[in-house]
DNA sequence: GCAATCCTTTCGATAATCGAAAGATATGTT
DNA sequence: AACATATCTTTCGATTATCGAAAGGATTGC
C-alpha cells in the first residue's frame, strides 16, 4: 500500500523531537564536563558566533541582567571569556571568548560537528537545499507563535 | 556558477542552529507563561507521552532524585501532574498529567505544533521522510558523541 | 524469615536567579 | 553649552532551585 502523507508528517515530528532531546542531553553532558550549567552553555554558544555586549548577552540568553553580570563573572573566572570596553559606546562592555574558550568548546563540539557534516554526504546538493527550506519554515512558524505566547 | 556542496552543508548547519535557538526561545516563552523553569517544562514534554515513575523522570530531566520530589511537588501544586501508586510495584510513584496538565501544554503548542504539520503540504512524501533519514542519523551520531563526553 | 537492594522522600547547605536601585555614559533639547 | 532624559552595567538583598547524604518503606532473593 501507498505511505501516507500523515505517516510521514508524524514520523518526521516525532523524529524532531527525538534529535531535539539528544541535542539537549548532549548539551547537558557537555555542561558536566565544563562544570557550567545551561545558562553558561547557551552564552557561549551565542558567543562563538562573536563578541556581544553584556546586554546582547542579556537578550540572547533570558536572564535579567544582573544575572548576566554574575553569569559572565563565572565564565571569566574559569579563563573562557573576557570582558573587554567598547570602542564605540563607553557604557558597554563587550564579551569575547578567550583562545582557551574557543579551544574548549571545539574540542567538545567540534567532532560531532564534523561528523555530522561528513553524514551528509549521501545527500544530494538539492536534497540539502530543501531540508533547509523546510527548517527555515519551522524556524519561522516557531518564532511567530512565541511571540503569541501570553506573557 | 554552480552551487558548492559546502556552501549547502554550511547554509543547512546554521538553519539548524537557528531553528534550535528558536524552539529554546519559545520554551522559554512557555514557561515564563506557566510560571515554570526549564526543569519543570521538560518534566511535562517526557510526561506528554505518557505516565513515567519518579525515578525515570529523574533520569529523563537529568535531575536527582531529590529535585525531582520538589520538581513534582511544585507541578502537582499547580494542578498540572498528579501523583498515583504504581500497580506492579508498591515502592514507586507514577506521575501523570492531569486533565488540566494536558489542556494547558495543548493550548500552548497545539496550535504552533498543527500550522508546522500545515506548512509542511508542500513538501513531497518522499521529501519528508528523506529529512526524517536525516534527522535519525544526526541523533545517532549526536547520542554517540554525548557518550564519548568526558564526564 | 532475614539480609540485601531499590525507590522515594526529608533535611541542611550551596549556588543561581530575580527585582529594585545606583553609578556612569550617551543622546537630545533648549 | 548646559540640562534633562534615556541607556547600559553593576551592586545589593531576598527568593528559589538544586545538590549531597541519609532515612523510611517496599521488594526480591536466599
Amino acid at each position: 500500500m501507498a505511505r501516507s502523507r500523515q505517516a510521514a508528517v508524524d514520523e518526521l515530528g516525532t523524529a524532531m523531537q527525538r534529535y531535539q532531546r539528544s541535542v539537549q542531553a548532549f548539551d547537558d553532558a557537555v555542561g558536566r564536563a565544563l562544570g557550567l550549567g545551561p545558562a553558561d552553555l547557551r552564552c557561549l554558544d551565542v558567543l562563538v558566533e562573536g563578541p556581544l555586549s553584556a546586554g546582547d548577552l542579556s537578550t540572547a540568553t533570558g536572564l535579567r541582567p544582573a544575572a548576566t553580570t554574575t553569569l559572565i563573572d563565572r565564565l571569566a573566572d574559569r579563563g573562557l571569556v573576557r570582558r573587554t570596553p567598547s570602542p564605540t559606546d563607553r557604557r558597554k562592555v563587550l564579551v569575547e571568548l578567550t583562545p582557551e574558550g574557543m579551544q574548549r568548546t571545539w574540542e567538545l563540539y567540534g567532532p560531532m560537528v564534523q561528523e555530522g557534516q561528513q553524514a551528509l554526504a549521501s545527500f544530494t546538493i538539492a536534497e540539502l537545499d530543501r531540508m533547509r527550506a523546510l527548517l527555515e519554515v519551522f524556524t519561522e512558524v516557531t518564532d511567530r507563535h512565541r511571540a503569541q505566547v501570553p506573557s
